[in-house]
DNA sequence: CGCCCTCCTGGGAGCGCTCCCACCTCCCTG
DNA sequence: CAGGGAGGTGGGAGCGCTCCCAGGAGGGCG
């Protein structure tokens, strides 16, 4: 069996490829690799040897020879993984594809386990040598965007790290996004309005109560910092904090949550207080996963474009590889985020 | 020498290790690949060598001189994509990614998505050179399996293709899943259980079907065939199938649904139709996802060991490449599934 | 009418590794 | 004490490609 897969698998090398198309092989590489100095006539007859031959190029014997990979790498830390378990990590992976479909790359996918492994991975990387690096889910004291960048290993990131982010990146708009659900909790006439917060280190978790605070003192409602309960993106952590909001401030009416996630255990707790939603509470998450459109009642919340951010995470981490700079010159993009009103509010 | 340590990204050859430990190329490379034929004191040597120069082979030449890869690609159907944005995805891709930890594997992700792309796919694997293939979500007939296996390409399926599955596969048992689904019913003392079955075509959906039957008839209950209503594992198939089988049994008691999506869409119906769960009409689900702990009541579900069949995937794949047997002679491995009983039976 | 420049083209020289053959020691046999 | 393994070892010969340097063939200009 080993001796059937023998050497080159019985593909055509690119030297039987010019053979027959009665050129010489530096020839018939310039035709490959879409080389402008190349006349028509011999152009014609490599690729018809090609199409002939059925030649698809050796990846290996590329990497070497040109000292690149045609390959990135999709960086997961895998504490995370869990966590990811929302369509999020398939949205990204979708998008990523898709941005690489009509392109040579191709996608390796990482999972980073402890914080040790992660301190190797920047060498690892460089050796098993991919061109360049989606990182997704780095906290903002991570040392690997460092050492990538020491390395000279191009990089995006998904979400970026804080206000100065250096990194190329991609994010949604989360800003925005919060501010859009409170200004429709307001709309919908509730002013005692409490806020579920993520890991406030997540610089995303930072920018959604910035988002709800800029809303609240825009419709003239009092700030109240007790209308603010920190949590940690997880259902029990949102139950805690539900819990702290209504022992502090019974009176509220209306939740806006950071996560989905958080507002199943926010709702999980309102319940069990007998509070109806939306009549008593209104309730809106972020995120706009599964959880969402399951809970009873359906959750309002605020979706974010994840596929696109895929999407664009790839071409820009393309752009930086090939050198160019991408289209709007500063490396990093915010998208907009989309409020989907259900009935929870 | 500057200039080629450039080219490389700066990295130290075999060359350099086998320089620095005072021996030849070829004994390093012995090291390096754990061959016996070396003695300890070369050994110790080289080891020392390529930790002080932080060694790391270079994977392209590699590939190119020993004529594999140590890459293996995870192909997913693009279409299926979506509906994969169950943590199933993630799941089964963390379980690999487990699995290959501690190998010199890399994991390659292709989406595929139109079927002339499948068709091409084949190809495109022995080109960019896999050692391997982990399919998942095939169906019956999917061409790609045979193809590969046209091309001696070692491939592991996700879930068997029908009964006489030749392939290496890993499975849940989606039998027993769901006679313990049912059993469990009647245990509840429910006796006119009806279900929603996914899309026949897919032999776990049968199975499934298979199981029901089974326990049915094992407690000794009339077998009632409008019963059993075919749907195609989406929410709205769910309900459609919940309308009819109303429409034909009102009096039912139970419905043993064979995916938590369909069982949602199948609540909604119930809900509309004012039946309490579970005191009129018990549910369970399959899958165990999210959906499940989210509905309200809570689903009982089936859970699968997602990750772990990820994790067989992946040695089974690895020990076809390296010419072993597995372990069990029969490449194929059913993993047990485990009912999680929840508020809805 | 000759010279030079431009446009193509062929093929040598690696890229860093594995495979394998030759060879060199020892040490165990007869 | 010679002969022959067996255990170690060095390095040549590629793997299939890209890079780059010569060099041939035309065509425009002085």
């Amino acid at each position: 069996m080993a001796a059937a897969r023998a050497r080159s698998g019985g593909r055509p090398t690119l030297e039987e490829v010019a053979a027959r198309a009665g050129v010489g092989r530096g020839t018939a590489s310039r035709v490959i690799n879409g080389s402008p100095r190349v006349s028509d006539a011999t152009r014609e007859a490599v690729e018809a040897a090609v199409a002939e031959l059925g030649y698809v190029p050796n990846r290996a014997a590329r990497a070497l020879a040109g000292n690149r990979t045609d390959a990135i790498a999709l960086v997961v830390p895998e504490p995370e993984t869990r966590f990811f378990a929302e369509p999020y990590f398939s949205a990204i992976v979708r998008g990523v594809g898709a941005a690489l479909a009509d392109t040579e790359m191709q996608l390796l996918l990482t999972l980073v386990g402890s914080d040790r492994e992660r301190r190797r991975l920047a060498q690892y990387l460089t050796a098993h040598r991919v061109d360049g690096v989606l990182l997704v889910a780095v906290h903002a004291h991570d040392p690997l965007p460092e050492l990538l960048e020491q390395l000279g290993m191009p990089c995006v990131i998904s979400g970026a790290r804080h206000a100065a982010e250096t990194l190329p990146s991609v994010d949604s708009d989360n800003f925005e996004g919060a501010r859009a659900a409170v200004d429709h909790l307001i709309s919908r006439g509730r002013s005692r309005i409490a806020t579920i917060t993520g890991r406030l280190e997540v610089y995303g978790a930072q920018r959604r109560l910035d988002g709800y605070r800029a809303a609240i003192s825009a419709a003239g409602l009092a700030p109240d910092e007790r209308l603010i309960a920190p949590a940690d993106f997880t259902e029990e952590g949102g139950a805690r904090a539900m819990r702290d909001l209504l022992a502090r401030r019974p009176g509220l009416d209306a939740v806006f949550v950071a996560s989905d996630v958080m507002a199943a255990g926010a709702r999980q707790v309102l319940r069990e207080a007998d509070r109806r939603i939306p009549e008593d509470v209104a309730l809106v998450g972020f995120d706009d996963s599964v959880v969402a459109r399951h809970m009873h009642p359906a959750l309002t919340s605020v979706r974010q474009p994840i596929e696109e951010m895929g999407r664009r995470m790839a071409r820009l981490l393309l752009d930086e590889i090939a050198g160019r700079a991408p289209d709007d010159e500063r490396p990093s993009v915010v998208l907009p985020t989309e409020l989907v009103v259900r009935a929870s509010s």
